[in-house]
DNA sequence: GCACATACCGACCATCTGGTATGTATTTAG
DNA sequence: CTAAATACATACCAGATGGTCGGTATGTGC
């Protein structure tokens, strides 16, 4: 069913080259900046293609953040981070495997819905929330250790977990932000140490617990 | 000398205008999707004032940049953060006073640099240089009264101060773009809390002081 | 085998974009 | 008073951009 003869159509070969094209276009030049054209060469797809299957740029760029957020989710669910049995060891692994892919080209490791949400805040509202899902949907993956540890210390804190969840992604999206603007991978790194530490100190004390 | 007669051609006005528009425009659209013509129309002046102005849009980004880190000094060197006499009072009342300007619409709070700096940092690098300077500026004016801080307790670590300086501003950038995703600025603020907690937990123990 | 949907192609278009060329009013130096 | 420089204004242009449209090839249900 999926194998066809050679000339088939190859339902959504197109789509899903053009998807991955977009992120790595996008990622590098940036949503506005980025033309049809750009991504149609990238996917090595004719314009008509690309219109056969989004009837609108905006259109791509919300099937591009979506796009982003299954694939992002599929490499964080197979990443080695899950592996210690404590859930603290278990987050702050997390906050490891983030730092540790923090190498090379700064487009390579940036992140596509925190640059296109930049540029699209305002102008693009549908773009603006598929951006938001995907952030504060992967920082939701967070959420059960951070509660389970909170948990093992005996603080019960109702919606300190995806708060805290919410803020490491923020750590991690300004470390890029200054990473591209000092133009050097090592800034985004500290801040991800900073974050660390936050996190070992919060968890020290049993008996304050996070609150202010 | 600066004040001309009525019809005189108040050398720089439109220059300044131009500035100005620009922080406002590209703050809400993303420095690609602003073209000059929306930064004539806003600044009130033709195309050709942009052009005796400017050599280029990317000069003008350029120029902007350096705008912007010029009036931010200058609002924040005025702002009341500096008051309280303990170092690490000031800079406690310095992330305060970051979360407190975190009202409002979203383009009038975030920052112009963190924004076009996630744009144009691969294709434009004289207008990243720009940004991440006035970025890392920014950060250095925290320095004095971080390392004041640690010395008052006895931490003596090469770099610690710059560091946490520039994490500070991290998460600003980071908790603005969680902002513009969740078109939420609760969830900015909410970040700058952490933030704060943060540097209160460094500074707590005066013998372990902010080592990993 | 026939109607229909899907997948894709490539020419075309109106509009916009950054940028230029030329002209003009005002200020300033000598 | 003159010459040059400054600070604009206006008309214009070549190329790019998002988007449209008619067409073709292939697969699918009946």
């Amino acid at each position: 069913m999926p194998r066809s003869t050679k000339h088939a159509p190859e339902r959504g070969n197109a789509r899903t080259r053009l998807l991955e094209a977009a992120c790595d276009v996008i990622r590098a030049k940036g949503f506005t900046a980025t033309s049809i054209e750009d991504l149609c060469r990238a996917a090595e797809v004719t314009k008509g293609a690309f219109f056969h299957h989004f009837p609108s740029k905006d259109a791509l760029g919300v099937a591009a953040a979506d796009h982003w957020a299954e694939t992002t989710t599929a490499f964080f669910a197979a990443a080695p981070y899950h592996a210690p049995s404590d859930p603290l060891d278990r987050l702050l692994a997390y906050i490891a495997f983030r730092k540790s892919i923090i190498v090379g080209d700064i487009a390579d490791f940036s992140c596509l819905v925190g640059t296109m949400v930049q540029e699209v805040h305002a102008s693009a509202p549908s773009i603006r929330d598929a951006c938001g899902a995907s952030m504060l949907g992967h920082a939701a993956t967070l959420e059960a250790d951070i509660e389970a540890a909170m948990r093992d210390r005996d603080i019960l804190e109702p919606g300190a977990a995806a708060s805290l969840a919410r803020h490491i992604q923020a750590v991690i999206q300004g470390a890029l932000v200054l990473a591209k603007g000092g133009n050097d991978p090592a800034l985004a790194r500290e801040s991800l140490d900073h974050l660390a530490r936050y996190v070992r100190l919060l968890f020290r004390s049993s008996t304050t617990g996070p609150q202010a």
